[in-house]
RNA sequence: GGCGGAGUAGCUCAGUUGGUUAGAGCAGCGGAAUCAUAAUCCGUGUGUCGGGGGUUCAAAUCCCUCCUCCGCUACCA
């Protein structure tokens, strides 16, 4: 039995996710924590909401609430929506909590003491009618290189071209249109990256077994133009982390919080000891997974997340980790993922494009759309949803191949020997074939899931699905019942075990549905299948079960018409 | 502009370090079966592997060039 920690990258508090942010990391993340879980191991699985930062202060504030309830409110909504997609989160933790401030503060304080952060002045657009500094693109102004009247201050929008604030032409407040604005001087810390870039070159090139995407994306940032960057990890705002070097103030930074995605990663960290003060368990709980001088060198951390964040991930974490002169766990596998387009375009938070997280669950089961995206992950380039796919999709792979054999054996079995397994007959040439190719399949299934190939893993969990009506098809009990009734109990009691296994290999794609095969079943019996043989015999003769419900209906062409046109467009 | 990814059957996508007649699922077509959610199973693919050029005994796979789409480009996260 081996250790893994696994973390999804922390959503955003500011609104609901879309389906393409639940594909690119907290899904696959679930996908993988409840095979491994499966299989017998120790799974630590943690998720937060990533809670600081500009946007969600002008959320609150468009919301007409303090930050700190508007925060504490949205994450109960994701909270619940992840529970509604049945995330299966050892804790959902907060980037906003006690435990993340004072550990963010400790690794300032770490990292300050190493020599890794240094105080850089820097001149920053202040507006005295928003009472705020402006992040480069909240400052709003005429291009100074092609004319355009709305570019922004980290680049315009219409020539690409990459400005500074001070550049712009009649430049103004994005938030009030004020146009009230100053430059001021303004000191903020800077996380000496480029001090470490051929340590993180040396690691990246070590990690031979990772996607392309994760290495080719850390390796533009360290070897791009004149190398890794510094990169400020303070900012001018009240909602954060304090800037602190550990529980001592920080002298000429008062008022200053850290930058989000400084303390943003500290929380997969946090979280796992808000995940056992929560429980009143003391802190070597958490530390046998974080720290590697207090038992967590035997634990294997894998991390997923979509392509944008990479970078992070990569450099600036690892950065605060080896910097800190302390045995922090570094990642093991770095999982990434592209993005998943919706019908032809991309998935817009602004303009509603697309389904949220809250949309999906309202008109269909959680399975529905685990088993889609997860079965389309976009693992190796950008992938497409579109409404016909997910219909044919789901109606074919869930409805016909799965839930009908659900449904034709049971209902079988009911109609010629009553609601229990029964008795007689013996296995001949074809069970050991089929047995023979559930091996080869299964074989298949376990090594793309421990590779975290998640399409293939489906793949191959669907060829493992047809098997059995392939089996069905050819032993043909409904004929061998007339001719002998001892033949047709073997077959059909084989078919009734295969529903057991398919629910326990199942289960990580879609555990609802797997739950009810096997509350149908009157079993328990989640061991993982490691000798098939025995776990085709698990339900023995005389054993009871009932018809289960319909588990996967059919979407409708007028379903998919509706939500064609419902999500098309703008948000309502 | 720079960097990265992608362009393979009607659709969504696989194609390991270049090597037999280029694959899967869906859709389509033909058939079998009738236990089942009109579900299942079997058979069936004449595709300029984006265009062009090159290397090689051999290229979807390597090199050059062009076209198209997408992402990133460091203060959105």
């Amino acid at each position: 039995m081996a250790r893994h920690l696994i973390t999804s990258a922390i959503p955003y508090i500011n609104g609901i996710k879309h389906l393409g942010n639940l594909v690119g990391s907290q899904l696959p993340a679930d996908l993988y924590a409840r095979y491994l879980r499966g299989r017998g191991h120790e799974v630590l699985f943690l998720c937060a909401t990533d809670e600081h930062g500009t946007p969600a202060e002008l959320a609150a504030a468009k919301a007409g609430e303090p930050v700190a309830e508007y925060c504490a409110r949205m994450h109960a909504v994701q909270a619940e929506i992840a529970q509604g997609f049945r995330l299966s989160f050892d804790h959902f933790g907060r980037s906003s909590s006690p435990q993340n401030h004072t550990l963010t503060q400790h690794f300032a304080g770490q990292l300050d003491a190493a020599g890794l952060i240094a105080e850089v002045p820097e001149r920053q657009v202040y507006s005295h009618a928003d009472g705020r500094f402006l992040p480069d693109r909240y400052v709003e102004g005429t291009c100074p290189n092609c004319g355009y009247e709305k570019a922004r201050g980290d680049q315009c929008e219409n020539c690409t071209k990459q400005l500074d604030p001070t550049d712009l032409i009649n430049p103004r407040s994005a938030i009030s249109g004020s146009t009230d604005l100053e430059i001021r001087e303004t000191k903020h810390l800077h996380l000496r990256q480029s001090a470490m870039k051929d340590r993180l070159l040396e690691w990246i090139d070590s990690k031979t077994d990772w996607p392309v995407l994760t290495t080719s994306i850390a390796r533009k940032w360290l070897l791009d133009g004149e190398g890794l960057q510094d990169r400020g990890i303070t900012r001018d705002l009240d909602w954060g982390v304090p800037v602190q070097k550990g529980d001592q103030p920080w002298p000429g930074m008062e008022g200053k919080v850290f930058y989000v995605w400084f303390d943003a990663p500290i929380e997969y960290i946090a979280c796992a000891k808000e995940w056992t003060d929560a429980a009143g368990r003391p802190d070597a709980d958490w530390e046998r997974w974080w720290r590697t001088d207090r038992g967590a060198s035997d634990v294997r951390y894998t991390q997923f997340m979509g392509k944008d964040n990479v970078p992070f991930h990569t450099l600036s974490f690892p950065v605060t980790i080896m910097g800190s002169g302390e045995d922090w766990k570094l990642v093991d596998y770095i999982k990434s993922f592209n993005y998943l387009n919706y019908d032809g375009g991309q998935f817009s938070t602004s303009q509603g494009r697309g389904v949220f997280m809250d949309q999906a669950l309202s008109i269909l089961p959680a399975d529905y759309w685990r088993w889609w995206l997860l079965s389309h992950a976009p693992e190796s380039s950008d992938s497409e949803f579109t409404w016909e796919n997910f219909q044919t999709s789901v109606n074919k792979d869930l409805a016909d191949v799965l839930g009908n054999f659900v449904s034709r054996i049971t209902k079988f079995c009911r109609s010629k020997f009553g609601e229990t397994l029964p008795s007689g007959g013996q296995w001949d040439e074809r069970e050991g074939m089929l047995l023979a190719d559930l091996a080869t399949r299964l074989a298949a299934y376990e090594s793309a899931m421990d590779a975290i190939e998640v399409r293939k893993a489906a793949q191959e969990l669907r060829a493992i699905w047809v098997l059995g009506n392939e089996y069905l098809q050819s032993a043909a009990p409904w004929t061998s019942f007339k001719t002998d009734p001892d033949r047709a109990a073997m077959q059909t009691r084989l078919g009734l075990n295969l529903i057991r296994l398919y629910a326990v290999l199942s289960r990580p794609f879609i555990p609802d549905a797997a739950q009810q095969m096997m509350e149908a079943l009157g079993s328990d019996d989640w061991s993982w299948p490691s000798d098939l043989e025995p776990a085709l015999r698990a339900l023995p003769p005389g054993h009871a079960f009932t018809v289960p419900e319909v588990s996967f209906r059919k979407i409708t062409d007028e379903e998919r018409a509706d939500w064609q046109t419902r999500f098309a467009g703008v948000r309502t």
